[in-house]
DNA sequence: TAGCCTGATGACAGTTACTGACATCAAGAC
DNA sequence: GTCTTGATGTCAGTAACTGTCATCAGGCTA
């Protein structure tokens, strides 16, 4: 979304958002009026004061309107997972990568809260943001490949990297204090280590 | 799907599978031959010789003839969380349930990599296996807080043991040697306890 | 046997997500 | 002052789904 746009102000000085910005907020709030089911592309699409299809020339779907920075976070967590101190043990990587990704959530928190409950209210949605979760994984087991964790390691360590993540995030989002989220991470991880540390006794 | 109705035969003394049955099987026949996307419901409401509308009647939409009995899976597992021994700590608990719960998917292999291969082929099927994987994850985690076990730990190693079962059955479906889904598990979850003992040197 | 009930199906119309093709129009480049 | 380019409108079309009603076969009851 290209929403942000220094270059169009109005007279008052106020942002004057092009198309996709107009979309994006008349989808996320008609999500949360009437939920996603109910809300059409035409209705969308009206009131953003463009037609039908120009939303689909923005938006691959009905969905995609959520979900259009969400590259934001894998680069961010690729990134700090690329910059990691080389003899950092694999899932000491992806925990820390997690928490400095996840810190534009904290900026974002209205935002961030906002677009999670119009996820969890609908499965379509859910469907959508598991899909962007098992890529998440995907390409930490890439880097971690690259820092050169052996294959199985390194798929396990980002599939339980992204179970904290999902683990995490939620703590967060109903955490009325306002926990930074690398905290949330950071006790997640930890619950996690007690309970996988102490071998069968067999 | 209640294809497999021993109340009906041919007169040759085969089954002659109901509409669902059917369905199915033209389903999963098209969706290998010419893909998902490229598959209408009205190809597979001819193959299986009724109508469009009766296809609907049966699955809820285009993906969910795929899905059919999914819930054998989650049934079985919480099952044997509930059936495990009290003292068992909780990620082996899962660990040990998935193990049990994953033997059908020794005996019906040649069906699995079928439907796996078609799931794999496409994002939207994709979607749909991840759901179906949160709510094994959900489920999970209510039938170890029925066990006792706190609410944090009871998340983390539900969403654990999914992450094990999702690498477990990657690693099953990819080895030529038809190992046991249980090695498969077992190997994972070894994996995992290795990578999160060690805790963090600071 | 006749009548009835029920469950599965066909037939049909309608909504909505999405796509392709072409026309238009304003803003900047030359 | 054209010309090009990018964003948009318009329109037609496909296909996933849904609601509604008609039909029809099998089984049950009087």
């Amino acid at each position: 979304m290209s929403g942000n746009d220094i270059t169009r102000m109005d007279p008052v000085g106020r942002w004057e958002p092009d198309a996709a910005g107009r979309l994006a907020q008349a989808a996320l709030e008609l999500y949360a009026e009437r939920g996603f089911e109910q809300t059409t592309v035409l209705d969308i699409a009206e009131r953003a004061g463009v037609t039908e299809r120009t939303f689909f020339r923005h938006f691959a779907d009905k969905r995609e309107v959520l979900f259009d920075r969400s590259n934001t976070l894998q680069e961010g967590v690729v990134a700090a997972i690329a910059a990691a101190p080389a003899d950092l043990p694999p899932l000491e990587v992806v925990g820390t990568a997690m928490e400095q990704a996840g810190v534009f959530l904290d900026d974002r928190r209205t935002y961030a809260l906002q677009r999670s409950a119009a996820i969890a209210a609908n499965p379509s949605l859910q469907e959508r943001e598991l899909l962007k979760m098992a890529h998440l994984a995907a390409a930490v087991t890439a880097a971690l490949r690259a820092r050169g964790v052996p294959a199985p390691a390194a798929g396990v360590a980002a599939q339980a990297g992204v179970a904290v993540f999902r683990l995490a995030f939620e703590r967060w989002v109903f955490n009325p204090a306002s926990v930074p989220f690398a905290s949330c991470v950071r006790d997640t991880l930890a619950e996690l280590r007690a309970l996988a540390a102490p071998p069968p006794a067999s």
